[in-house]
DNA sequence: AGAGGATCCTGGGTGC
DNA sequence: TGCACCCAGGATCCTC
């Protein structure tokens, strides 16, 4: 899309998570794509009209490229049509449709010229691939905080762009068990949990993500991380390290995975 | 201030 | 086969 021109939006319904911008369809058609980005899990379009489209995916929002002269992609998983809510039709003949069963994703747009108080985005921590990130960082962010570190890393104000699976992830490869207060990270374990974070997000990239039902590329192609998951979605299976079964717990209403011999 | 629960939705899986 | 129930990649709002 980037480049390209917005030919015309077909909206199919009032809302998603939050209700679509007023007059969207009117708003977007006719402009050019100046640049896409990314903070965090939300998607950005600067349009040549002076907007951003911010676009987030919840948890089974997709995004499909199709036309174009080409046969349409095809989807492995299977896109219910019932759930295409927007599509983009671009100039060159390509269409960009937005797929979500669940319809936790959401579009929204916002003036270029004050996108640094978009709400949404005010209050990100940093990247976790960016200078910005590092173990002295953790030390500073995680000081004296008494909530559990998987609440923490889940906390987007804290890092931005972990989700449930990277965090698990990550705690096991630092040896750190998702119970242990934040407070209790700075120092040795925050030298070995953000290199963890780095690695496991790099991998996860590299490897075109993790495909649990829903989620797939804009070309349809699944990613196959979650075929390198060690303890998410692994309860009761052995710990690659030791052989122990992995197990599950609920905090903040969300399942952790971990090995209680491996993490402390 | 910060933690935890409920909530927005649909669909897949499981147990009876 | 059908039904009830639980679970799921996220983020926000509300209580306590």
């Amino acid at each position: 899309m980037e480049g390209a021109v917005i030919q015309s939006l077909l909206q199919n319904r009032p809302n998603l998570r939050f209700p679509f911008p007023e007059r969207f369809a009117e708003r977007v058609s006719g402009a050019r794509i100046e640049r896409l980005g990314r903070r965090a899990k939300f998607l950005t379009a600067d349009l040549s009209t002076g907007e951003v489209l911010v676009m987030h995916l919840g948890m089974t929002g997709r995004f499909t490229v199709g036309g174009g002269g080409l046969a349409d992609f095809h989807h492995e998983t299977g896109n219910d049509a019932r759930h295409d809510h927007v599509v983009f039709h671009m100039e060159d003949g390509h269409t960009v449709t937005y797929n979500d069963p669940r319809r936790f994703g959401f579009m929204e747009l916002w003036p270029a010229a004050t996108f640094d108080t978009y709400p949404r985005l005010m209050a990100m921590g940093p990247e976790p691939l960016s200078n910005g990130f590092s173990a002295a960082y953790l030390d500073t962010a995680l000081k004296g905080k008494a909530t559990p570190i998987k609440a923490a890393l889940l906390d987007q104000s804290i890092i931005a762009g972990l989700g449930n699976i990277y965090v698990c992830e990550a705690l096991y490869r630092a040896g750190i068990s998702p119970k242990r207060k934040a407070s209790s990270i700075p120092g040795q374990r925050a030298a070995r949990l953000a290199p963890a974070i780095n690695q496991v997000i790099a991998e996860a990239i590299d490897a075109g993500g993790s495909s649990i039902s829903d989620f797939a590329n804009a070309s349809g192609e699944l990613g196959y991380f979650q075929h390198r998951f060690d303890v998410y979605d692994r309860e009761y299976k052995p710990c690659k390290a030791c052989g122990a079964a992995v197990k599950r717990i609920v905090q903040a209403g969300r399942s952790s995975f971990y090995c209680g011999t491996c993490q402390r």
